[in-house]
RNA sequence: GGUACUGUGGCCGAGUGGUCAGGCACGGUUCUGCAAAAGCCGAUACACCGGUUCAAAUCCGGUCAGUACCU
């Protein structure tokens, strides 16, 4: 049963994934799987890095322009689309190839994410709405109150997870604790993990570089464009956030590009954080593209 | 040359005798429905030399540097 393999590309923004993935889906005789939360979108493209529209013509992309910034997807969501994804292509050839930086869309399609009834709407916005008005001091004693079991390991300074289980328990009546089992859900398939790392220094540079780039291809008019789109989950997206902030004339344009960078920079290494746990990651440098071929096909050799 | 003001960690910036400033950067980190999100933790200061004092970033003297004005 073990005869399909799914080859996972991941590491930090810019440090090359793409061109491994099309170099690796192109040797193994198949097609590449996104995972990327922002790439999917396809009224951004730019800001966004996607492949080149000659790469996406090379190799079929699935999760690339497949929704609209409208969408709202989670990674529950991601994790259902991405299975389908790769029955379709385990259907065509051996392997597959996963590519992307969205650390918790990757756990998700290899892991899997535990199954949870769906929140009341309602109750979301009233929640948002009180924390708005009344601050993280009463999001904390709401939820300590309501939910004292979730409250008493949670990160109790961090509203995102705190209005997450409140309106949860406020929309089934149960604790989201008593749904997290964080069991791993098996996968008709073997996965190989591997993850690019470049020195720091070298990672930042190309970052910038890339930043430059993406000015230079129009980032400011793509942004433009979707600046009334601007309150969408799908927009707080680094890029596109800061140059919001230059349209509304609150920074300068210099002071936005610098911004980007910066901003690229940190996410960058919350994403090296986020792999580096991941003691399945096997780690390479992206210039060693016959190592990791060698080092799946040795490992599918048994 | 003279007078005045200023000199705080990578940057910004509070503090004028004895409790942690703070923010950003930077580094580390957390992570099951917004994840390019959100949160947590951390090192590095008080221009230099000397003095006063139990105690100096803080007061005094000098040196250096910068800024403004004057000649």
């Amino acid at each position: 049963m073990n005869d399909k393999k799914l080859i996972v590309v991941s590491g930090p923004t810019a440090v090359g994934k793409t061109e491994i993935a099309i170099k690796l889906a192109e040797h193994f005789q198949t097609e590449i799987i996104s995972a990327d939360s922002r790439q999917c979108y396809r009224e951004m493209t730019i800001g966004t890095a996607k492949p080149a529209p000659e790469e996406l013509s090379r190799i079929k992309h699935y999760f690339i322009n497949s929704h609209s910034i409208t969408d709202e997807l989670n990674a529950a969501d991601y994790e259902r689309l991405a299975l389908g994804y790769c029955s379709e292509i385990f259907t065509k050839s051996d392997f597959a190839v996963v590519c992307g930086g969205t650390g918790l869309y990757i756990k998700a399609l290899c892991e899997g994410i535990d199954d949870m009834p769906p929140v009341n709407p309602e109750v979301e916005k009233e929640v948002q709405a009180e924390f708005d008005q009344k601050g993280i001091g009463w999001l904390r004693a709401a939820t300590d109150r309501e939910d004292p079991e979730f409250y008493k390991g949670a990160e109790q300074q961090n509203p995102a997870r705190l209005i997450r289980a409140l309106v949860f328990k406020r929309s089934t009546g149960k604790s989201i604790t008593t749904f997290r089992t964080a069991r791993i859900k098996p996968r008709p398939f073997r996965i190989f993990k591997i993850a690019l790392d470049l020195p720091r220094p070298v990672l930042y540079d190309r970052i910038n570089q890339r930043v430059d780039n993406m000015i230079g291809e129009g980032l400011i008019n793509e942004a433009s464009s979707l600046y009334k789109w601007r309150h969408l989950k799908s927009l707080q997206t680094v890029g596109y956030s800061e140059v919001f902030e230059y349209l509304d004339g609150n920074i300068s344009l210099e002071e936005s590009i610098s911004l980007i960078k910066q901003h690229t920079r940190n996410y960058a290494k919350r994403q090296l954080t986020w792999f580096r746990k991941d003691i399945q990651n096997k780690w390479f440098a992206p210039e060693n593209l016959q190592d990791i071929i060698t080092y799946i096909e040795e490992g599918t050799a048994e």
